[in-house]
DNA sequence: GATTATATGTCAACTATATTGACTTACTGG
DNA sequence: CCAGTAAGTCAATATAGTTGACATATAATC
């Protein structure tokens, strides 16, 4: 590497690396399954937030809903995800993963939790700490 | 956020977050000159490694040579980038940023920089050695 | 009760980014 | 001379996203 006058360069090369060898795993786990990274989204947030109605999703993932629309069909007529009616307002639709669903996305979830769990290994307990906050203060500057 | 068993799902999360925040500010640069992430990457390795031969390219992003073509190609003819036979082995080609190259890369990195400095702005110097030292560790968990 | 607003779904056309396979051109090196 | 290597290109295909337009069902409001 050269022209380090900048010395934020060794971090954005790190966080450029560490991102694709993060997705790496859970890609190759989700191929076998002919499913994707949008996919791997849908099922980590509707694990995170059970009950989430469609609406929730797109504000959180930050797409238009024909971008969710076809990889959550596959998901629901693949059975990963089931679907019912909010009891209070019928227009809304309230997602859950079926068995199936917890049972992909643990694996995923596993997979990443591994490579972190690596990753810290020989960092103390005050360093894991710094790296979730400055990584949180990261996600914080996101324009609105 | 609910099911937190797995004491690693904070930072899967702050990662995707983190990240997405990350590239958003560079995709709204690059937007305005018609550019993409792909082209992005292609212009942040050939400022890193000036001289850097095409195959050299393919194998640090990981990508097909169809990949990298047509983006690499838009680059050339939009004068971003310079292409020169090496010396020695004339079938090699050497990549080389031009001044307009050299002007949207600062561009971009300095947009990234800034984001990283905020976010170390409140963690002191040995939490932002521990954040490098993780997300480095992070990359090297890469499957070959 | 009629109208308006909201939540979701769907079709269509387009773009960007990637893949694999097949082939060409130019050059190197034994 | 010939085999191998570096790069480029064409084609077909897949995925993931966009905007625009419109449909349907339900809720909320005048």
């Amino acid at each position: 590497m050269v022209d380090q006058k900048n010395p934020e360069h060794d971090a954005i090369e790190a966080l450029y690396f560490a991102y694709r060898a993060f997705t790496a795993e859970p890609d190759r786990i989700l191929a076998k399954q002919g499913l994707g990274r949008a996919h791997h989204r849908i099922l980590y947030f509707v694990a995170r937030t059970p009950a989430v109605t469609v609406g929730e999703l797109l504000n959180t993932l930050e797409i238009s809903k024909q971008a969710l629309a076809s990889p959550l069909r596959r998901l629901l007529s693949d059975a990963y995800i089931t679907q019912t009616p909010d009891t209070q307002d019928k227009r809304v639709r309230r997602l859950q993963l079926t068995p199936k669903g917890r049972k992909l996305e643990s694996a995923l979830s596993t997979a990443q939790s591994a490579m972190l769990r690596r990753a810290f290994e020989h960092v103390g307990a005050q360093d894991r700490r710094a790296w979730l906050d400055t990584t949180r203060a990261l996600s914080a500057l996101a324009k609105p």
